[in-house]
Parts: C-alpha cells; structure tokens; sequence
DNA sequence: TATGAATGAGAGTTCATTCAT
DNA sequence: TATGAATGAACTCTCATTCAT
C-alpha cells in the first residue's frame, strides 16, 4: 500500500525518504522515532500514516528503495567481465563512494537494516536480505580469476583476505572522514593509500 | 555513586550484573527494559535504581566493570615480551575464548556499547572508549617487532592487514558459532582454521 | 445542509446511503469510520463531507431518512380502522418483514440509533426519537377497542403486556434468525408460532 | 495477571473499578476511553495499565467482577425451593433493586457486555457468557412447577410470556427512573404496580 | 462535483524514574 | 536495604475534518 506515496511528486517525496533513511540509520529500528522523522520531514504525524500504515511498512519500503538504488547504481555497473579481483574491487569502491555522495544515507541505512534484529521486521527482512545477497551481492566475487593466486594458499582464504581487508579499509575511512564536509575531503588521497593496500595484496597473494 | 553497590556482597551483585549485561548485549542502551533485568535478577524496581539513580548509571558502571575485567584477565595477560605479532595475536585470540567462557556477556556487552550511537550515553562512552583504547588496547601492538616485516611494506600497512583479517576471522566464526552451545564447539578446528591464515600473512608480510 | 445531496440522482445517492447505514448500524456512531463508509460506498473522502458537512449530520440525516421510510411503507399502512389490538399487531409485524427485504439496514439502523448513548449526537436523537414516538408510533396504539379487554384488567396493563410479548418475540426470532440468508427462512413457521402467543394473550386478556 | 489490583487495598481499588464500570456501560468496549477512566479515578494513566496490560484485560476483569457480585448477591440468593414461577420471580426482582442500589453500574455493564460484538474481546466474552448462563442463570427457571400452568398453553410460551413481560416492566422502569436520585424512589409503588402486572399474568397462565 | 493530500488531537500502551513504606 | 505503587512523557497509530486543485 505504498502506492499513494510513489504517485506522490518527488520533490515532496524526498524530504520524507531523507529524514527517515537518516533517523533509522541513526537508531535502529525499534529506537527511530516518528515523531522526529515528520519532525525533520517537516510533515503532520498524520501524513507519514496516511502513506505508510505503519513504521514497519516504512523502514521496509526504504529498504526496498535502498536496494533499488544499489541496484541501478552500484550491482548494475559492476563490472563481471574484469576478472581480477583487485580491479574488480578498486572498481567497486569507486562506485560506493558516488553513491555515499548522491545518497548519503543510504549506505548507512542499508548497513544497520542488515543486522537489526528487531523482531518486528526481522522475518520481512531475512527475505529481502538473503535475495539480495543472492541475487546480487554474490556478482562481486563472481567471475573472479582464481587462477593469479598463488597455488600455495587456499583459494577462500585468499578472498576473505582481500574481502576483510577492503571492509577494514572503509569502515577506518569513514571513521576518519566522519563529521568532514563531502566537498573538503581529498579523494586523490585516499584513493592512493587504497591502492597501497591493493598493491601489497596483489604482491602477497598473486603468483 | 555506585559505591553502595560496590559494597554489596558479590553473591548478591552477580545476578544483577549478568542480568544487566545480558540484557543491555542483546537489545543496545535505548531498547533494553529496565522491567527484564530486575525480573531476571530476582529483585525489585526500586532496588535497581537505589544502587543506580539511573538507567545510563548502570550502564556505564556495566562498561567500566567490563573493562576492569578485559584488563584483568585479558590484557594484563598479554605478553608484551613476545616481539612477534602473529604470537602475540595468537595468544590474545585463547584468551579472548577463555574470557568468553568464564563472562558470557562482557564482549558482547563491549561489543554492543563500543557501537552504540543512543545519545543519552554517546559523550561519556567516547571518553572511556578512547582512553581504553590508548592505555589498553594499545598494549596488543606495543613493542612488536617490526623489522620482520618485509622492507617494501609500510609497518603501518603491514599491521593494519593483520588486525583486519584477525577481525574480520572474529566476526566470521562469531557468526559460524551464532546459537551453537558453548560445550559443542570443537575450537581445534577453529584454531587450526586461524592459524592457516596466520600463515599466509607470515608468507606475504614477513621476509 | 444536506440539500446538496437531496438534488443528487438517486443512483448515484443509494450507494452512499446504504454504505453509510451499513457502517452505522453495525459499528453505532462513534466506531463507524467514515474510511469504511466512503470506500464501501465508492467515493472520495472529500466528496462525503461536501454533502454532510460531519459525520453527525450524515447521521442525523440517515435517521430521517430512515424515518421517513417507516413513515411511508410501516406508520401510514398500518389500518387504524382495524380496532383490535391483535389484528393490528399481526398487521404491523407484516409490514415489518417487508420493510427488512427491502432496506436490510433500516431498522437496524433504526435500533442502534435508538439505544446510542454517544454524546455527540444525543441532544439532537433525542428531539427526532420523542416526536417520532409522539406524532407516529402512537399509531400503533391509536383508537384501539379497549372495550374487549377484562373488565378486571386494567387497560394500561393489558395494552404493556401485549407490547411486551411482542418486542419479545421479535428479538428471540431477530436472535434466532441472525446469520441465515433471508432467502432460507421459513415465514409460515414464524407466523404460526407469532400466532400462537396472539392466542394465548388473547385468551387471558379478552373477555 | 490482575493479582497485582487484587492485592491493593479495597479503598484504593473501589474508585477504579467504579469509574472503569461506568465508561464501559456508558460507552461498550470501543468507545470507552481509558483517559476518561483515569480522569474520574483520580489516578494515573500509567498506573492503569500498571495494574491492567490492557483495556481488554480491565474490560474482562470487570465482567468476571460483576459476575461475582451477581452470584454473590443475586444467583446464589435465589430459592429454587421455590416452585411457583411468580413468587421466585418477584424476590429475584427484590434482590436485583437491592444490587442496584449497592453496585449502580454493575447491572448496567453486564447488559453493555452482554450484548457487545467489538471483535478484541468478542472471543474471551463468549466463553464466559455461556458458562454465566449454563451454570448459574438457567437457576431462575431451575424447578419451577410448571403443572400450574393451564393445560391449553404450551409451557415454553408461558414461561415466555412470563419473562418477556418482567423484562419490559424492568426495562420501562429503569427508563422512569433515569436520573431520579435514588432515595427519593418509592419502592413501594413500584412493588405494587410490578404485584399487578403479576396478578394478571397468574390469572391467565395458571389454572 | 469530485479528489485525496494534509492536519492534529486523541487513542492505547510502555517505560525510566520516584517515593512512601 | 528493599519493595512496588505511582507518575507522566513519549511512543505508534487512527480519525473526522479541511482545502488546494
């Protein structure tokens, strides 16, 4: 029943996405509040109900919205075809960082759906999440050229690896880049010390 | 003013700890009831807050009684002696399984405060947090060797790898482990798991 | 200010008034929603208050509108030339099975309305209830013979225990009948069985 | 869950359950506010539902309440060694005055409960209803000597006829009385009209 | 006429906290 | 030290009603 608010115009539209992506990515699920969501929307406590019966019909259909945005703008434009791994993911975080630029909440959103475990929308969500997951996510690892590691280590080891190390590498980034204004930061820089690690990786781990 | 609680027989102050801290690990600071921990603990609303004026009392007093416990039996017990990263790593991991043993809750406690975002306890829980992080944590990287490390690797890069692909196995066999009984684990595979790892960054990192 | 709607065409009108006494008659005034109402009745919200300006002059109005159906298809065929009270009775209870053929909801409405306590509209039900009992249901009483009852009876009396059987036959047999498809009930068992108490009641209180 | 209010002193208890008995009876279920309840009660809307989880709970706990006051006071009175059909009517009416006067409300929601369809407790309310009904009001036509009746009248009418007229006497009363203050009644008068109404239907239904 | 977005007061309910005992 | 009755603000959600279109 969502309806009413996708043939809404979106000029009035984004505000309210804004402020609730914003005020759960803040708190959760079950400690968002709508009070401040319209608060902050800048609507009636009615109207967030007159489009979204209820909070759980909204945090879903942001998570539905967040994915359809990864989708379009991160899955879509992978691409399966580089089958190096360190490409792949260097591509890859180039992506994420225009989308955290045109969507600023969403990325954060998505992250504290993923492990909310309120067990209002735990089993609504387990669904979305595993087809996500499935469906989607999976095409970062796939194709990869498995054959440039060295024969010496396990192929899956060699993946976490490269996988905890790029998650390391964006969760200290964002630390440090939190509470920085977007146009202050020195996107050349940090793109250097990525590749760094990338570099020391590839030594490591390629033949 | 926890002084009163502090002076509390222990046998009376365990079930209100492990109440507290099991309670706080599973739901974070905003949605944890007051209401449970007193149920679980046995004791009555109003004794809960004549020992802690307040809910945000407990729960800082909950931190620092976990920290107490990470220094005592954690890195009070980390060598500092042992030079080489990978064994001073690899005892940390044992003892952070014994802790997990003898405190169910305290690193999940940890672990849920360290991420915390409620700003009812934001302001005091970043002081505690960094000062635990530079008088303590710091320990587990405090004099280690680092001229084994390969000479074309930055030390900093070098470390950054080992902490995140240790993380990153810790978060992974957490959620292997998720609901599984304590008694059912077999931790020799896990061990034996971890230090295939171990060996691989040795290889790539060391010369 | 229902004019409005009065100058509508009945084809358009009937959807709305029967909606309306559905919702009424099933819920009484405070729980009947005027979202039920308007999606029953296949119109926007707007469009029911651009009629009846609140949802208690679109009760009211049901009320007389309701009334005047009693008015013309009960109180003006009831024969008042017809001076026994019995004949009169099994006259009316006729005319009254018709009436719930043809407009189910009317004298449910009617009843519900009857017994409202809400005090929203009370002051005004209470005005329409006297003077429809005044100007109207007194027909059912009016120019009865009461020259055929007991000498030792008092007419009062006699007159009241006629009413009250005969209230209480219709809620046991309305009991009885709730749930059944109209088209499945058995009339010619109910007058027999109506018929029946008439006997009894008029050999007790008939000389 | 009511152990709680039952263990409250009486004085404290009364003012709650008086205020709560009359919303219900005046408003049923739906439209009974909670905040109208507190108000009267003098107590806080916290303290409500610290005694009652819900509006449902406090609605059921009235109902079983009352019961207990009807079996109390009412049913358990009854003389089923009474056979004659009149005499044990007119003490029951006797009895029902007598609660009247010490429960104002009780009468009054029973018949509010009694005849509610609101679907959040519709279930819970059958249930009671029929046991209400089997195990103890079935009492007052429990042995009643029904060889008093003239052989020409089917029992089951005049036993019919016997109720449906002392219902509408109660009823018609009530409605006189309505806002009278209660000693300026005159019982006597009323017992002796009541006495008539008797007479009349002895004279016609016994032999 | 006709729509449905928008409002805001009020609904039942929860919860940390207080306080008389 | 210990209880649990009592508070009231905040929560999500509903609803008759308004108004720009």
């Amino acid at each position: 029943m969502t309806s009413k608010f996708l043939s809404l115009e979106p000029a009035k539209r984004a505000p309210i996405v804004n402020a609730a992506l914003k005020e759960f990515a803040r708190k959760g699920f079950d400690d968002a509040s709508t009070n401040e969501i319209v608060k902050e929307a800048g609507i009636s406590k009615g109207l967030l109900f007159h489009y979204f019966n209820t909070k759980k019909e909204l945090f879903l259909f942001l998570f539905d919205y967040s994915v359809e945005i990864l989708k379009a703008e991160y899955l879509a434009l992978l691409n399966t075809d580089e089958r190096d791994i360190f490409a792949r993911y260097r591509h890859a975080a180039l992506l994420k960082i225009d989308i955290i630029h045109k969507h600023p909440y969403v990325f954060d959103f998505i992250g504290v759906a993923a492990f909310t475990e309120s067990e209002q929308v735990r089993e609504e969500l387990e669904t979305r999440k595993s087809e996500l997951h499935a469906n989607s996510l999976a095409k970062l690892f796939e194709n990869i050229d498995v054959s440039k590691f060295r024969s010496d280590i396990e192929v899956k080891r060699a993946v976490n690896i490269v996988v905890w190390v790029v998650e390391g590498y964006e969760q200290q980034a964002q630390k440090e880049l939190q509470g920085a204004l977007l146009s202050q930061i020195d996107y050349d820089a940090f793109l250097a010390d990525f590749d760094a690690y990338i570099e020391v990786l590839k030594n490591c781990l390629y033949q």
